[in-house]
DNA sequence: ACGAGAATTTAGGCTCGCCTAACTTACTGC
DNA sequence: GCAGTAAGTTAGGCGAGCCTAAATTCTCGT
């Protein structure tokens, strides 16, 4: 490797690219439930090899984006951190948009807005929000930062882990896998939802499942994907 | 320069990068009022060396998007102009649903259409066409080509053309420049309406217009922007 | 505490798009 | 018909992001 020092912390106001932009959101992700990114999770996560994951890491941190210690894992800066906020905040106002004002399906959202994200504009972010009534989640639960990069991440239980006999409300979905949204809606699994786990298999098997007035079964791996709330709870 | 033989007319149905509609959208122009693009015209449009545009052409006729001839200009082939065609639809239904749904001022449109046009998918350029009702002309009174392809080339006049004493319709103005559209907006000259040259200077010298019961002055530049139909004229 | 195996980084390469500098071709006026 | 200039191309380079293969470093179980 060649000298590498320039001005660390450079951090002009230079647009950030897709890539980056890309990169930020999956370490935001991997360091809110596991304390910091591992290298091998971001490289699976965007289709990477994980050595092109090192170069770019080494790259977000000369930019002040991120910081790094070799071998430990990557966290954000907080310079970081509001990027991938906002990123993420316009990643998930497209797609309410999509769903409230252009009639898309909430299985179809997800890649659409994953391209526009990068392209749009903060004023069309802006409008588009106030257009739909400045929503706080986006279709599948995923609660929306604002503008100035609060977000409210409280953890939520997965439908997995619930008690059997416990009625829970749907608080939010995984978003990425349209298949798997398509038949979480047929099952009426959406996010506002109540629903009663009456019946859990042992081993990692299926659970039962209680809607409305309708009964299913659905794999372990499917209801991990599925975020509850107690019934009551705001 | 290495061998750069490999299978011209690739032409896979990979999406074009951004640049490449880039290209395209600017040859395409140039080529429908001179009958081919230069290379120094192409990079002026997208502020490029020259240099890099010679580069960048011979990628596109590897790609068979363009036929290109040494030292003889540019012309697309139809594979090319289907996808010229394709990015300036998207860009022209953008620019009328930020416009019609979203409150965006004609003058604002132009830049984030430039981005948007490289990330929106066709399903959401038709659903934005559907949502604002099909339409036929973007802001600015240029032409959207149809799904399909085709587009009305009809060549306008230009005011700076116009005969006194004549009256015209604006057909269209430019659209790239927000300033310009902010003043041909404060001036009343938007597509649609009627204007009487009543005076021309000589030497390339201000125009006087009629705009209903206003008058103004406008310099020869400002007047070659807008187009002009016989007042009549469908 | 040490070695196997997993995670990560380094080394070396590639493509795309861009740049500058230097050269070549085409065109124009005389 | 030939020189000067404008237009275009080639040569050589660079950074961003990606890749594979070959080191490293860490971690964990025994």
């Amino acid at each position: 490797m060649t000298a590498r020092k320039r001005k660390a912390k450079a951090a002009r106001a230079e647009p950030l690219t897709a890539p980056v932009e890309d990169y930020l959101k999956a370490i935001y992700a991997f360091e809110r439930d596991s304390g910091a990114a591992a290298t091998n999770d971001i490289a699976q996560h965007l289709s990477i090899a994980p050595a092109s994951v090192s170069g770019m890491v080494q790259r977000l941190a000369d930019q002040g984006l991120v910081s790094y210690e070799r071998y430990r894992g990557v966290r954000l800066t907080a310079a970081g951190r509001r990027a991938a906020l906002r990123t993420i905040r316009r990643h998930r106002v497209i797609e309410a948009y999509l769903v409230q004002a252009l009639g898309y399906g909430w299985d179809g959202v997800h890649a659409e807005a994953e391209r526009l994200e990068h392209a749009a504009s903060d004023t069309l972010i802006d409008r588009m929000a106030a257009a739909i009534g400045e929503p706080v989640t986006d279709p599948h639960g995923a609660p929306i930062p604002t503008r100035d990069g609060t977000i409210d991440e409280t953890p939520h239980q997965s439908l997995a882990d619930a008690a059997v006999g416990t009625t829970t409300r749907v608080v939010r979905v995984g978003d990425e896998d349209p298949g798997m949204l398509r038949y979480l809606d047929a099952l009426g699994l959406r996010p506002g939802a109540e629903v009663t786990l009456t019946q859990r298999a042992p081993f990692d098997g299926p659970l039962t499942l209680a809607i409305g007035s309708a009964t299913c079964q659905v794999g372990a791996a499917l209801a991990s994907r599925v975020l509850v709330a107690a019934a009551g709870d705001d």
